[in-house]
DNA sequence: CTCCTTTACTTCACTAGTGAAGCTTATAAA
DNA sequence: TTTATAAGCTTCACTAGTGAAGTAAAGGAG
């Protein structure tokens, strides 16, 4: 009865919602993206080194379906942040890369980031933060399992 | 940099989504509504003692734009779930109502929500939900601000 | 009483997601 | 080898939000 005393679900959702329309001002302000594209990118930037990373790793990785994931990169491509090509393996997949112009929008994202971590740190201490995470873990973990990648 | 560490933009972001991508099937299964809806229809039903709840009244507790709300409510009216008629104080607002068909989809609700309160209590025990409520209203608190109405 | 500002709601173009259905390419089994 | 099944991506119709711009009614100086 615990998460339903606490409305869990509700404050979840506002909470959440308040900080992304604050994360997107500042983000678009700074570096003229949103936040959701930025976590793509953050990803894709990630897996630089294994020379692209896949829609469907993207999909995984924020727990969305592929076609939320076709329709965010054909934004991405049209805003020049990221280019793809055909996988050389397998025909069918995919390989993204972040463009100069993706790699401009990550640093001009940081600043913004860091006023958004500042004001984090400010609501929260130390101890607060490790406490949160690890129970917006263990929230994930119960509720990713119905077509849940993990990794 | 705690919130840096722990990237509890990303973890929050994630686990909100996950958890809303889950009860939403639960909801739609159950009682034909979203959780978006399930939101305002409990918001309408809560002031019903006060002759009808404003649109503006909605947006402040979701802490969304008033447009949202305009056109969550036409979806609301079209279901059948809420009716509105004009004060008769002031010409400008509407005030809803839950229609017994709204009553009734509210009623089917409480068996979903059960069990994703249930699944919560899974994952957390009673001293962390209690944290988790404190975390999160001292982080909405934090963000609200820019254009926040409170109440 | 008039003018000015604020409040309540609406409209519009846009981003961002869901789930179902479909296409193409891989893969495994007979 | 054929053939069935799975994997990667796409398309479609839909929900749900943003922010900017607009309309109409209320309210408060002067």
């Amino acid at each position: 009865m615990s998460a339903h005393r606490h409305r869990l679900y509700f404050r979840l959702q506002r909470t959440t919602h308040l900080l992304k329309k604050a994360a997107d001002r500042e983000l678009i302000a700074a570096a003229d993206v949103t936040t959701a594209q930025a976590s793509v990118l953050m990803i894709v930037a990630d897996g630089a080194d294994s020379a692209g990373v896949t829609q469907s790793h993207i999909a995984g990785r924020l727990g969305q379906n592929e076609s939320a994931v076709t329709a965010m990169i054909a934004r991405l491509q049209g805003l020049g942040y990221v280019e793809r090509q055909r996988s050389p393996d397998d025909a069918r997949v995919w390989l993204l890369q972040v463009t100069k112009k993706g790699e401009q929008a990550l640093a001009n994202m940081s600043k913004p980031f860091g006023e958004i971590n500042r004001r984090f740190d400010q609501a929260l201490d130390s101890a607060d933060a490790a406490e949160l995470a690890a129970t917006l873990d263990r929230i994930s973990d119960e509720f990713k399992n119905e077509d849940g990648e993990d990794k």
